[in-house]
DNA sequence: TTGCTCCTCACGTCACGTGAGGTGGC
DNA sequence: TTGCTCCTCACGTCACGTGAGGTGGC
């Protein structure tokens, strides 16, 4: 039979930035670019960064936010909201108001892609005709 | 009664920088730059620029292309394929090869501006909630 | 020893932002 | 003369890209 019981003292997984680079799909200099913006902190040994839950839940929210739009500066604020300490109500309301300005520049940019994903493919279509097929 | 005839003749409606920025809701420098990289060749008048008919229908695609994340070299070179003298077949062909990779990549963008908009939202219900509201 | 992966500077790039200092015509 | 709008440099900024030159352990 199996042992049921695991200790949760087990070690936690650690990655290093090669491996988390190929999983984000991003650079080592985009990694390191990030940690000297204060956004990440990995661990590490010797001058090797080690990075571990925390940094990848991070790194995940770090990279939507970008492809969405935010600057580096309005994630890293963001982020704050995603951490235990967050009780403050004044930050909390502040966090709702930029929220609620970026659910607007979403929308809008939503729209401009839908625009032009339609603009593109009738551009297709006309280049196609020209050439006759 | 009301002459039926205009003389086609008739002058091209001018703009000067000013109004073009606030049409097109860019800065006076964003307008220039474009200039200097090739993008459009509004007309002088000393050394007042004067936008015409071309350079609006120029400037639309420009903010088009650039709002869903063209590179200006890619919406350069794209621009070509409006002009008369695109004849080009070879041409022709590569600009569909990229409008396909472009369009790949809108629709990628499409869906994760679709995941920020739901995961705000989601945030934002946690957030409120919390607060008490 | 050779490869691989990691490291730290540090300059380059892209798309503008932001003054500085000046001209032109109502 | 004062305001307004326009002009040309030219340095600054943001989010990295891209080497240069070097270290560490399988």
């Amino acid at each position: 039979v199996q042992n049921m019981v695991k200790p949760d003292t087990a070690a936690e997984e650690l990655f290093r930035i090669g491996e988390i680079a190929d999983e984000f799909k991003v650079t080592l200099r985009t990694l390191r670019f990030y940690e000297d913006k204060g956004l990440i902190g990995p661990k590490r040994v010797g001058s090797s960064r080690l990075y571990g839950r925390r940094e990848r839940a991070r790194l995940r929210l770090i990279i939507l936010g970008r492809d969405i739009g935010f600057s580096l500066e309005d994630i890293r604020e963001m982020l704050d909201l995603y951490e235990p300490k967050a009780g403050n109500k004044a930050q909390l309301r502040l966090a709702l108001e930029k929220a609620g300005e970026q659910l607007q520049r979403l929308n809008d940019q939503k729209r401009a892609v839908e625009e032009g994903i339609s603009r593109l493919n009738d551009a297709v279509a006309i280049v196609k005709s020209q050439l006759g097929e």
